[in-house]
DNA sequence: TCTCAGGCACTAT
DNA sequence: ATAGTGCCTGAG
């Protein structure tokens, strides 16, 4: 059943911290609203207690809407799951309900394209204005938005088009990126039924796509929940924590995360991470 | 002026 | 396999 308007029971949910968790990029917040796109739709959202209120500029089925905010996940028994000693469970309990959203994965591929060597603000930044100049344009609740542009799109224009909104040496990384999936050459929609090692890979043949965001893209647009990116914030916090503090290659940390906490070892990631850059910024 | 930021590609070992 | 550099950009 679609529709315009409604309202979605949310348990254990805080959409403020899923939102601000570093996950995903290009929601506009106001007063207590959200506005952006979940697929191809315009939506606001805004969380009132224990539900999720939303308003979509066409009809939309409520569940996706469950979905991407990941609120269809059996929550309680992945913290189950990853809670395997103190330290998690000291910071499980410090950062509260943080759910792994379930993005589209053409623009999520491209948020993390552009978050490569960038700070997070300037990551939504430059999104955003790409977005402006290049996607469509909706409107929900007298907001004005600029969905990210279809691969098609993309890939016609020049880097130095992207350039000119920020995007600096990531440009070209787009527009290739753009020109595989418009081309037929990376099937975004068949990678979901790939492997985690064989999708992995299947993205990393991508330039500009390394392991890290190889794994945020698996992790934040598929549901790999086994994915573990490990950015310098995670390294520095694991190697802390369960590495007396002793310097560990990046691929070592990945699998050790994958292998220690199991299948929702992504979840354990996010929770780290949000915990590092909130409780250890003075490393 | 210079460093640095939620990486990656490229090159040399 | 692993370590070292350059890269767009702009805030501090």
């Amino acid at each position: 059943m679609l529709k315009t308007k409604g309202k979605i029971l949310a348990r254990r949910f805080d959409l403020d911290l899923s939102m601000k968790c570093g996950q995903v990029f290009g929601w506009d917040v106001d007063a207590g609203w959200y506005y952006g796109f979940i697929d191809s739709v315009a939506v606001a959202i805004s969380q009132r207690k224990e539900s999720i209120v939303f308003e979509a500029e066409k009809p939309l089925d409520p569940l996706r809407i469950s979905e991407y905010f990941g609120v269809t996940q059996d929550f309680d028994l992945i913290l189950k799951e990853i809670t395997i000693d103190e330290h998690i469970a000291r910071i499980v309990k410090a950062v509260g309900n943080l759910r792994i959203l379930k993005q589209d994965p053409w623009t999520c591929l491209c948020a993390f394209i552009l978050s490569s060597n960038n700070r997070v603000e300037r990551i939504d930044q430059v999104f955003k204005t790409i977005a402006c100049r290049f996607g469509v344009r909706r409107s929900i609740r007298g907001h004005t938005l600029y969905r990210w542009p279809e691969p098609s799109k993309l890939a016609l224009q020049y880097s130095s088009e992207l350039r000119e909104c920020g995007a600096g040496f990531r440009a070209d990384y787009i527009i290739e990126a753009a020109k595989a999936v418009a081309g037929g050459k990376l099937d975004l929609v068949k990678l979901g039924n790939l492997s985690y090692e064989q999708a992995k890979a299947r993205l990393m043949e991508i330039k500009g796509v390394g392991e890290k965001i190889a794994d945020c893209v698996l992790l934040f647009a598929y549901a790999r929940y086994e994915a573990f990116p490990v950015d310098v914030w995670i390294k520095r916090a694991v190697e802390e924590i369960y590495f007396g503090g002793h310097n560990i290659p990046t691929a070592k940390l990945g699998k050790f995360g994958r292998s220690y906490f199991g299948r929702y070892a992504g979840y354990a990631q996010e929770y780290i991470y949000y915990y590092a850059r909130r409780f250890m910024t003075d490393p």
